[in-house]
DNA sequence: GAGTTTGAAACT
DNA sequence: CAGTTTCAAACTC
């Protein structure tokens, strides 16, 4: 490579750069960096829109962008940080290389820069582009690193894009809110054509840009929806797993652009494949993040699903794709949220009595995974669950180390979804742990001949019907809380770690109530005189009750380690259903927690926590709060039901949402409904 | 992934 | 209600 001359390096005129380097930006940057010549004629552009701008321009009181400070300033600090550090960076390149640095502004030949902002080919175009897109400067920007994350000549460009909007920020801000709307909306007209062609010249690699969608939608969804996350940024720059970062808030925010780019996105899926549709989404999202921030508040509730991090750098184009599918699926939660009427669970009832949203699961009724139900006011959902699903991939899928712990992410993060595999119940009965949980199968379910699906409602509803003539308990929860009265009679088998019941009791005789096979376990609680397990070493209860199990040694044993388990048994329990994959009680604690998150305000506060960590949700947990939670399945049936509407929910599979697979998505708690006083705190 | 074990659900 | 069968999840290898 020739060795460029500085000189080569400065395109502009002296007269600007001399009128820069008198600006704070200038000096500021200049103090960070040990190369003058080479940063300020390649900086030379970005500041040249600086030139004509006054430092109070520049550098707006804090009143006159109080508004855009507080969602930008973070963010615009931390570029300017980095972009200081890419503009030395960039220097150095061209100072060994300013040919060569030249030259990658038109190819993109530095892929090894990630998260550097750049626009290979068609740069310099998409440079004045981003000039014209100051209203989302913030978002864009990463939004653009995402996508071509190469050309450190690019960077200097996009350091100039930067420059430019903030400058025009200030500008805009001068504008009568009219011009400003309308300038804006223009703006985001052009920002989305500018990236469909950008994306048409660049042709990026799918798997790359997939790779990119993920965290670029989280990382620009988080600059515009919270003043940002350092530790985003710091990633973004890392080019590392960004989706790794902060999984708890970027995953909710994730999820607020989708909603209202479904129409644009479906616009560029036709324009470019599948992968860039996918991805286009996000970008989309980030041309529109002013409708984001109308949506996030709706949002917010259903924020814990399947968070991004568990996307893996691998299978890009493909996890792309399925984020996608799970941003579909989480938009129609978004909208089942928003809806004050919807046909429900029955396991949603209690909730529903209670004023709060619907769980996350979906709803029932005529749909099909991937419908968007609705008529008679009710909203069918796609639950999360699907997303775990869909994420995960098929079953094989789950196999490698990799998906493996993508996998279990997942399941920390949200709750757990289970597919059956009914083969020969036609899925209409109890066995079938969709179909018991009151949801209608759906496509990640390996069931053979399954009847349990939206198009044959009426025959689901009869079968329900005939079981519940039956049995009219047959759907009711399985688990109930100690405060329900049926508890009240077991006295202080009540106290037991879960605090709760299975209703039936269980009937073990080999498994001695410490596997899945009991549902006691299973369920995460003691087991009640009302078993009729044999040998029972249930870990959160046994049938005779801890204090008699005090008696010898391993009963003592159980005793203590339920007393230790009270506080802390949800994460504990997890850790070993984690070793043997299934989250036994824990899981169905953790799902509890994050259907505990029915209503905004709920899942808001559980946003703000971060509460896509598990461990967090489990805490967050009332320990009588330890429902049954309804396994998965995601398609959550629609009831119309007639069971008594105070009698029962729908009860939880048995397994509920234990499999590994199922831990993924948003179960719905099973308590019966006259002991939900209060399920979640107003 | 196939086979076994287990206990709930369903049936008689 | 009890005994048996069926079923699918949980588990093991």
């Amino acid at each position: 490579m020739d060795t460029p001359h500085k000189t080569q390096i400065t395109p502009t005129p002296t007269s600007s750069l001399s009128k820069f380097e008198d600006s704070p930006v200038f000096k500021y940057i200049d103090s960070l960096s040990p190369i003058e010549q080479a940063k300020s004629s390649q900086t030379d552009n970005a500041f040249n829109s600086l030139a004509f701008l006054s430092p109070s321009s520049l550098f707006p009181s804090p009143q006159i962008n109080c508004h855009r400070e507080s969602r930008f300033s973070v963010k615009r600090h931390h570029f300017s940080a980095d972009l200081s550090t890419r503009v030395l960076q960039s220097s150095n390149e061209s100072n060994a290389s300013q040919e060569a640095s030249k030259a990658a502004g038109q190819s993109g030949l530095y892929d090894e820069h990630p998260g550097c902002l750049s626009n290979d080919g068609s740069s310099k175009g998409i440079s004045s582009d981003l000039f014209d897109k100051q209203s989302d400067l913030a978002v864009e920007l990463p939004g653009t690193s995402k996508y071509d994350c190469r050309s450190p000549d690019d960077n200097l460009e996009a350091c100039d894009a930067l420059l430019k909007k903030t400058s025009l920020e200030v500008v805009e801000q001068e504008r009568s809110p009219f011009q400003r709307s309308r300038d804006e909306w223009k703006e985001r007209q052009r920002s989305f054509e500018n990236e469909r062609d950008l994306r048409k010249i660049r042709r990026i690699k799918p798997s790359e840009e997939a790779a990119g969608c993920g965290w670029v939608a989280v990382v620009s969804d988080v600059a515009d929806m919270l003043t940002v996350n350092t530790s985003i940024i710091h990633e973004n720059s890392d080019g590392q797993d960004q989706r790794t970062v902060d999984s708890g808030t970027t995953s909710f925010i994730s999820n607020i652009p989708e909603f209202s780019l479904d129409n644009a996105n479906n616009l560029e899926n036709a324009e470019s494949g599948d992968h860039q549709g996918s991805c286009k989404q996000n970008e989309l999202g980030d041309s529109v993040t002013d409708q984001t921030s109308c949506i996030l508040s709706t949002c917010l509730p259903d924020k814990p699903v399947v968070t991004d991090s568990s996307l893996k750098k691998d299978d890009k184009g493909e996890k792309c794709s399925q984020l996608s599918r799970q941003r579909s699926i989480r938009r129609r939660c978004l909208v089942f949220e928003k809806s004050p009427g919807f046909g429900l669970h029955l396991n949603s009832l209690p909730n529903i009595l209670k004023g709060q949203n619907p769980p996350n699961k979906s709803i029932l009724s005529s749909m099909k995974m991937g419908e968007v139900p609705s008529d008679n006011g009710t909203v069918v959902i796609e639950s999360s669950c699907e997303a775990p699903a869909s994420v995960g991939g098929t079953d094989a899928d789950h196999n490698t180390p990799e998906k493996k712990r993508q996998k279990f992410e997942l399941v920390e993060e949200s709750a757990s979804c289970k597919r059956c595999n009914c083969k020969r119940s036609k899925c209409l009965k109890l066995y079938c742990d969709c179909f018991a949980a009151g949801l209608y199968c759906i496509e990640p379910c390996s069931c053979l001949d399954c009847f349990n699906k939206p198009i044959h409602e009426k025959m689901v509803l009869e079968t329900r019907k005939q079981i519940e003539s039956r049995n009219p308990q047959a759907f009711a929860p399985k688990v109930i809380r100690s405060t329900d009265s049926v508890l009240d009679t077991w006295g202080e088998n009540n106290k037991t770690p879960a605090s709760a019941r299975h209703k039936r009791g269980c009937n073990c005789r080999k498994s001695s109530c410490l596997k899945k096979y009991c549902e006691c376990f299973q369920a995460g609680v003691g087991c009640s005189p009302s078993c009729r397990c044999e040998g029972c070493k249930n870990s959160f209860g046994r049938k005779d009750g801890c204090d008699e199990s005090g008696s010898d040694g391993e009963g003592l044993e159980a005793c203590e380690k339920n007393a230790s388990v009270k506080n802390s048994h949800d994460i504990v329990t997890h850790k070993n259903a984690e070793e043997h994959r299934d989250l036994p009680v824990p899981s169905n604690i953790s799902r509890s927690s994050s259907q505990l998150c029915n209503t905004p305000e709920h899942c808001s506060s559980e946003s703000s926590l971060g509460q896509s960590k598990f461990n967090s949700n489990l805490q967050a947990i009332p320990e009588d709060e330890t429902p049954k939670v309804l396994k998965h399945k995601c398609l959550p049936l629609i009831l119309k039901t007639n069971s008594p509407p105070n009698s029962k929910r729908v009860s939880p599979p048995h397994h509920e949402c234990s499999s590994s697979t199922a831990q993924r998505s948003r179960k719905l708690i099973l308590k019966s409904i006259p002991s939900f006083p209060s399920f979640c705190p107003p």
